[in-house]
DNA sequence: CATAATATCCCATGGTATCCCATTAAGGGT
DNA sequence: ACCCTTAATGGGATACCATGGGATATTATG
């Protein structure tokens, strides 16, 4: 059961360092993994980052896809060609590359979202941006899940 | 079938530590957790708590959801991003996070209040207000809910 | 091939979290 | 009523982590 989660905020030092938070680091060491895995987000200012989980679940995605179409293609491009593999230095830090700031606008400061079999990698003020605008989908999605939910039930107990 | 029951009121120190009744711990220990998994209340000012249990709900909650969909990614920032897991000392303390207290008041005092699979970490006068809330809407809940199965039993005699 | 530029290693430091032990209080059994 | 166990709390000592920066290795460039 270990899975990313929470989230920290950590600087960047003057050459362009930053920690990887340590909880994140040990799930990494015991998957095993050298180099973090980056994806920047289709849709977002943010960059899908991991280890193997994460590698796991972009090829079960691209897996019903066949080889050689052009859905294939396209999402390979997207999901693997943009992607890279940070190097961590001995003391658990990173470079971010300057495509990886550019996508995100982080300059000076990092925020580090556990989604569990990934975590994702933000500029500060665009997640919390993000986060009370999740925050109130995530209430409505709750709702039409429930009252879905109730209304099969109910279904149900006609029958 | 272990579950968190009752609810008990433990004292901040000056650490920021707290010990999580001792009933409570046994039950964790049990489920082999280790670090108190705590989850912000989307619409309440509690703290949802607990080990396997409760990381399985969400788990599952999620599951339905397809990985690099637009609600995927939001609930797991809401249900995880927004979480933490609190490490438990040796003593069975957890210090709570900045977050957690901003969220639910929480200063100088904490009840644990017990929810079957999880339970809840609330700041006391606040709980005590919920609590005479929830005791009123129970009471209107359980009135139409009767009426509701009276009516789906009548209707089933007539069929 | 030389030299600049960059990346990585290695060590130091301050702040905080965790360990470990002591004290106090509250049952439980005899 | 008394001991014995268990739980909650307090605090000093220790370990860990994020961060900074000098030293060394690696790569790029003229």
């Amino acid at each position: 059961m270990d899975d990313f989660v929470s989230n920290y905020v950590n600087r960047l030092d003057s050459k362009g360092r930053v920690s990887i938070p340590a909880p994140y680091r040990q799930i990494l060491a015991r998957e095993g993994t050298e180099g973090l895995f980056c994806s920047p987000s289709m849709d977002r200012a943010a960059v899908d980052a991991g280890g193997h989980g994460l590698r796991k679940a972009i090829d079960e995605y691209l897996e019903p896809f066949d080889v050689f179409t052009e859905e294939r293609e396209i999402l390979a491009t997207a999901l693997l060609g943009e992607s890279e593999s940070l190097k961590i230095d001995k003391d658990g830090r990173v470079v971010l590359s300057e495509k990886i700031k550019a996508h995100t606008g982080i300059t000076d400061s990092v925020v580090f979202v556990g989604h569990g079999y990934k975590f994702q990698i933000w500029q500060p003020e665009k997640y919390e941006a993000f986060k009370v605008e999740a925050a109130k989908e995530a209430i409505a999605l709750r709702k039409s899940l429930s009252a879905r939910r109730q209304a099969l039930r109910q279904a149900g107990e006609g029958a």
